[in-house]
DNA sequence: CATAGTTTTGACCATATGGTCAGGAAACCC
DNA sequence: GGGTTTCCTGACCATATGGTCAAAACTATG
């Protein structure tokens, strides 16, 4: 007579699974799309028969959402280079690089969280008008601040993360694109830090930060 | 016995009805996805019934390389802002203007090509593997003919490519979450001018362009 | 008006999909 | 070992989807 099947108690092997489940989401959310992705397809890669998929997430919705959580906390997570910095050649440099190892360890976080704001963010515009609206304030008075302080020339904060952000995570959203234009070939670890280092580069010289 | 439901010399009126659909196409990919986008939901957006679009495109896939030609074709036309140009200053920045400005016109039509990237370009690889690396050649060159002259920085034309590329879809393809941070309402056209100001003015800069 | 070509669409079909469920297998606990 | 909870999954279902087709309606033209 359970009506909730799922515990309250998380045990160990719930998480494992339920763990490994994610992976396959994210992978399978990231190359189809949400309309794209089928459970079934979800449940092969994750080695396990589909029913098993919906007795740990009851509806692809669910596991989609959980899926996203992920990927925002990491996403939030980044901000932490931003914060406790002196000024803008610190504060955003580090969040440059920090953006960038996101786009090379978590490609398909990052093609979920772009699909999903891409078509209207049905599942997570609550995040975008709250956290994410919240966090981008702080920044740009952050950006304001250093602006006011002359460390840095005056444009607008806003514009710059949008740029910060756009080209960081070109390298994992348009990862197929820079890969074909590098000949097939995935980008070498040297190839990454110079594409950090271009970044870093023109922005930081591009908004007067001397380096 | 006609075997080709399509006629080979095309008359105004299936032009029309073509356009209409991939028109409405366009829209129900960029905001559905390909696997999302269904053509019950394309037929009702073009205002008729399926077995209607069915007959001027026989499958999904059809319609769908069709779209996706015409946002190809758009988005090499903007190169033309980028050849003839004397140098990076006026190069570049129309560059840029250019491809905002398709950013504002066809916002369905970025995405549209953004989620077919994201997703290994499965249906248009060819064109990645053909136009594009030779459209980029090309424009690297030129910039590294730039360089070379001593109008900018040496920077990697690839990466500066990628940045101009990510920076200017961004307000396309993030055009919701950008919407969003902007207190729900669309970008005025003021907003648009200083997004494109302070995309210049950041990149020109960054490569040391003197303005 | 007759004929040929083109367009339109309601009804239909095979298949794939998200989701359910009953019943059995482990695992855990006293 | 007995009882309880958690885990597992093959079989199944209702629905949605891409696509087909034949017959009707329309159009152009001689």
């Amino acid at each position: 007579m359970n009506v909730e099947p799922i515990p309250l108690r998380p045990n160990t092997k719930r998480q494992e699974n339920e763990r490994i489940i994610l992976k396959a989401a994210e992978k399978v959310f990231a190359e189809a799309g949400y309309g794209g992705a089928t459970m079934q397809l979800i449940a092969d890669v994750a080695g396990r028969p589909k029913a098993n998929i919906h007795y740990y997430f009851q509806t692809k919705e669910q596991l989609y959402r959980r899926v996203v959580d992920r990927i925002f906390k990491i996403w939030l997570q980044a901000a932490d280079a931003f914060d406790g910095a002196k000024g803008p050649a610190e504060g955003i440099g580090a969040y440059i690089d920090a953006k960038m190892e996101i786009s090379r360890k978590h490609p398909h976080g990052s093609k979920v969280w772009a699909s999903e704001v891409m078509h209207g963010a049905p599942i997570i515009q609550d995040y975008l008008e709250v956290k994410l609206v919240e966090w981008t304030k702080d920044r740009a008075e952050a950006i304001q601040n250093w602006i006011d302080q002359g460390l840095m020339d005056p444009i607008s904060p806003r514009h710059l993360l949008y740029m910060l952000w756009a080209t960081t995570q070109h390298y994992a959203d348009f990862g197929h694109q820079v890969e074909t234009l590098n000949g097939g070939a995935p980008l070498t670890d040297a190839q990454w830090q110079e594409a950090k280092a271009s970044v870093k580069m023109i922005v930081l010289k591009g908004i007067g930060v001397p380096r």
